[in-house]
DNA sequence: ATTCTCACA
DNA sequence: TGTGAGCA
C-alpha cells in the first residue's frame, strides 16, 4: 500500500493552485520552502510544482502559525519528526537487544494503564502542541 | 497570464 | 512579510 505514497509525493500543482488551497501568499509559500519545511520540484521552466503532501504541510504550518507558534518552533517539530523516524528506521535494521524488549514490555504496559483509564479513547498522547 | 529572483521610499 | 521591477 504505498501506491498511495506515490501519488501523493508528485509534485502536480503550480504556486498559484497551492495558494487558493492553502490561503497563503506565493511570498509566504516560498519563505516555507526556504526554511526546508518542504522541498518541492521544479519543471522544466524552473517553476515550483508542490505534491498533496507539500500542501498538507502547508496546511499544517498555516495552523500551527495560528495557534501562535513561530518558525523556529514550527522547525522545531519537523525536526523531531525526523529525528523519531530515524529511530524507528534504525530499530528495524538491528538486532533486537534485551533493553529494547524491557522498553518495549515498559511501553506495553503504559498503554494498557491508558486503555483502562480512556474510554473514549482519545488519545490525549498526541495534543502535545501548545504553546510554551 | 504566471511564476521567478532580487531588492527595498 | 509585502511589493514592484524586469525576465522567461
Amino acid at each position: 500500500m504505498k501506491e498511495k505514497e506515490l501519488r501523493r509525493s508528485l509534485s502536480v500543482f503550480p504556486i498559484g493552485t497551492v495558494m487558493k488551497l492553502t490561503d497563503l501568499t506565493a511570498r509566504q509559500i516560498r519563505y516555507y520552502e526556504e526554511q526546508q519545511l518542504i522541498q518541492p520540484q521544479r519543471n522544466d521552466g524552473n517553476r515550483r510544482m508542490y505534491s498533496l503532501n507539500d500542501i498538507d504541510v502547508l496546511l499544517e504550518i498555516k495552523d500551527y502559525l495560528a495557534e501562535g507558534i513561530n518558525m523556529a518552533g514550527i522547525k522545531h517539530i519537523y525536526e523531531m519528526q525526523e529525528q523519531e523516524q530515524e529511530k524507528k528506521q534504525a530499530a528495524l535494521k538491528r538486532p533486537v537487544t534485551d533493553e529494547d524488549v524491557r522498553r518495549i514490555f515498559h511501553d506495553e504496559l503504559l498503554q494498557q494503564g491508558r486503555l483502562n483509564n480512556d474510554e473514549q479513547g482519545h488519545s490525549t498522547l498526541f495534543h502535545t502542541h501548545k504553546p510554551l
